[in-house]
DNA sequence: GCCTCATCGA
């Protein structure tokens, strides 16, 4: 336990120095090689068997990763690390060694990242820091600044460099920088922009490569249709001297685009069956899209199958590979075999990260594990250095409000406010939802004020919440406001908001006012469906007005809905009720009949 | 070097 202390007080003074920006690299690497000693005690000394793991080959990885780890943090360490006792023999894997420094690596190459990371951060605050004497700048400032421009979305200012080089300065960037804001311009959906760069690159140079030509493929996929990418897969290059070949990355994006659509042609299938089998050792990504297309359509077992034979050839399998595995066994609800092969992760020595974790707790809310998933929301991530993104809070939230845990899910809401992550309408709609149901109308009001004050605006689904609450309360008139509300000022109400209304006031036996609701639907052009008549037919039987609410059970077998058996049975238990036997029997059989019409 | 695969969902 205290070992767990110290890991996580380093880990924390980690992060402290991190985000003070004012660290030196030594004191960084310091806290590094803390907590990568700390983890590793905790691997070795601990009780449990952390891993359950039966692999204890030998101690090069051992060694490896000890000299791996040194390499990285510098030979000031040497000493320290020497003292380290060697691994025990025979312990069968219990405290096992490898298995430690697998996952050991995995923590140490993360803050590495991220140490890299902050370095570019610096480097370009520094830049910005400078921006009037840019002009000063030599080539590659220039053509660095240009591509950290297309990373961040600043097109404009990105371009605008570009033509400045061109045109002031008579130099014209590499095809790679161009390549930066092709890919920018496609990612948020101006492919014209991107057209015509490409076009002036044909013109003046430097020549497009493979790589321009896939990032246009992809913002066409994305963002026109799959037809416009294959046009471009026969022209690639014609308006230049050499013709461009396409590449195994060309045929991902086309082939990926079709499995998203929904459509997979068998020319791609045996194109791309073709390509994994050629070049087993790169294709894994297309070995990937493919596995994740079958989990996606149901066929799990050609998907596990397919695993199997990558795991044969490749020689590497990476995050992504695994993440798919494991959004496949959350498909078909299989928590053991999702942990199972996070497992087999850190054995191999792959860190989890967010999309792993967040697939993960999302499987374990989804078969009500909430203790789990909070489990590895609040310790595991951060213990392994993967911190809750917006959909990981998302999701956390709406698994506890699924098991009726709306405070906590409201408090994990303002966690998120307080770390400035402002979640979609869907997030504030399903809290708001969630106290609706426990009847905490305060706080469901008070949460849709608060979504108003972080300017997220309420959606019709915010209103059929708070219309849900009320109609379940019988506070049919605040119910009628906020309808009034909606009809006013939007958004505007869809056939569930006058469902809801029209079941509230059928409940209450104002029939006249559900039938007002009702015509006022109509009137403003809303399709009724099977729910607004059968709450019109519930209305009139509370009532004990059987022939009329017949006569809505007419115009519902007039029109053209697929009726479900609420109707019926709502007519036929009020017909016993009545005890009329021989009209709740034509009920039945005419219920009967339909079913067998159905089949 | 740049381009390919993966997460939540009323």
């Amino acid at each position: 336990m205290a070992l767990l202390i110290a890991i996580e007080d380093s880990h924390l003074l980690f992060h402290r120095r991190f985000s003070s920006n004012l660290q030196t690299l030594d004191s960084i690497k310091d806290c590094i090689f803390q907590i990568c000693k700390g983890f590793f005690y905790y691997c070795k000394h601990s009780t449990t068997n952390l891993m359950d793991t039966r692999i204890c080959r030998d101690n090069k990885l051992f060694a490896y990763a000890f000299n791996d780890l040194i390499a990285t943090i510098g030979s000031k360490y040497q000493p320290k690390v020497d003292d380290w006792p060697p691994p025990v023999k025979g312990s069968k894997g219990r405290n096992d060694p490898e298995v430690a420094f697998n996952m050991l690596d995995c923590i140490l190459k993360r803050s590495l990242e991220r140490l890299k990371l902050m370095r570019g951060t610096m480097a370009w605050a520094h830049k910005v820091g400078q921006y009037n004497s840019i002009m000063k700048a030599d080539y590659s400032q220039h053509v660095n600044t240009i591509r950290n421009l297309s990373l961040e979305g600043k097109l404009g200012v990105a371009l605008w460099l570009l033509n400045k080089m061109i045109h002031a300065d008579g130099v014209i960037p590499d095809v790679v920088t161009h390549n930066h804001l092709i890919n920018g311009f496609c990612k948020v959906g101006e492919i014209e922009k991107a057209e015509w760069l490409i076009r002036q690159m044909t013109y003046q140079g430097p020549s497009p490569n493979c790589a321009t030509y896939n990032t246009l493929m992809k913002g066409y996929c994305a963002f026109i249709d799959i037809e416009k990418a294959w046009d471009l897969l026969s022209t690639m290059g014609d308006n230049g001297d050499n013709k461009v070949k396409p590449n195994i990355v060309t045929f991902n994006i086309i082939v990926h685009a079709m499995c998203k659509e929904g459509k997979f042609y068998d020319e791609a299938r045996v194109l791309l069956l073709r390509l994994t089998d050629e070049d087993s050792e790169k294709n894994l990504v297309s070995s990937t899209i493919l596995m994740d297309h079958y989990f996606k359509n149901g066929n799990t077992k050609l998907a596990l199958r397919l695993w199997g034979e990558i795991c044969k050839r490749s020689k590497e399998l990476d995050v992504v590979a695994y993440n798919a595995l494991v959004h496949g066994c959350y498909l078909s609800l299989d928590v053991l075999l999702m942990y199972k092969y996070v497992i087999e992760m850190l054995k191999i020595g792959l860190a989890p990260d967010i999309f792993t974790y967040n697939t993960l707790i999302s499987g374990l809310c989804k078969v009500k594990m909430i203790d789990d998933a909070c489990y590895l929301f609040y310790i595991v991530m951060s213990k392994m250095g993967v911190y809750p993104d917006v959909i990981s809070y998302s999701i956390l939230i709406q698994g506890l409000c699924k098991v009726g845990n709306v405070v906590k899910a409201h408090e994990l809401l303002n966690c998120m406010l307080e770390r400035s992550m402002i979640p979609k309408p869907l997030i504030w709609n399903t809290i708001i939802h969630g106290y609706g149901k426990i009847g905490d109308k305060q706080s469901a009001f008070h949460v849709r004020d608060q979504m108003i004050t972080y300017g997220v605006s309420p959606n019709v689904f915010t209103y059929n919440a708070l219309i849900r609450m009320l109609a379940k309360t019988g506070e049919i008139y605040e119910a009628r406001m906020l309808m009034k509300e909606m009809l006013v000022s939007g958004p505007l109400p869809d056939t569930v908001s006058y469902n809801l209304l029209i079941g509230a006031e059928s409940e209450y036996g104002h029939l006249y006012s559900a039938h007002q609701v009702y015509e006022d639907m109509l009137k403003r052009g809303f399709h009724p469906d099977v729910v607004t008549y059968t709450q019109l037919i519930k209305g009139y039987c509370i009532k004990g007005k059987v022939s009329e609410a017949e006569g809505i059970f007419l115009t519902l077998l007039g029109s053209k809905l697929v009726i479900d058996h609420v109707p019926f049975q709502i007519l036929i238990k009020q017909h016993f009720k009545m005890r009329n036997f021989d009209s709740a029997y034509g009920i039945y059989e005419m219920w009967e009949r339909m079913e067998s019409q159905g089949e």
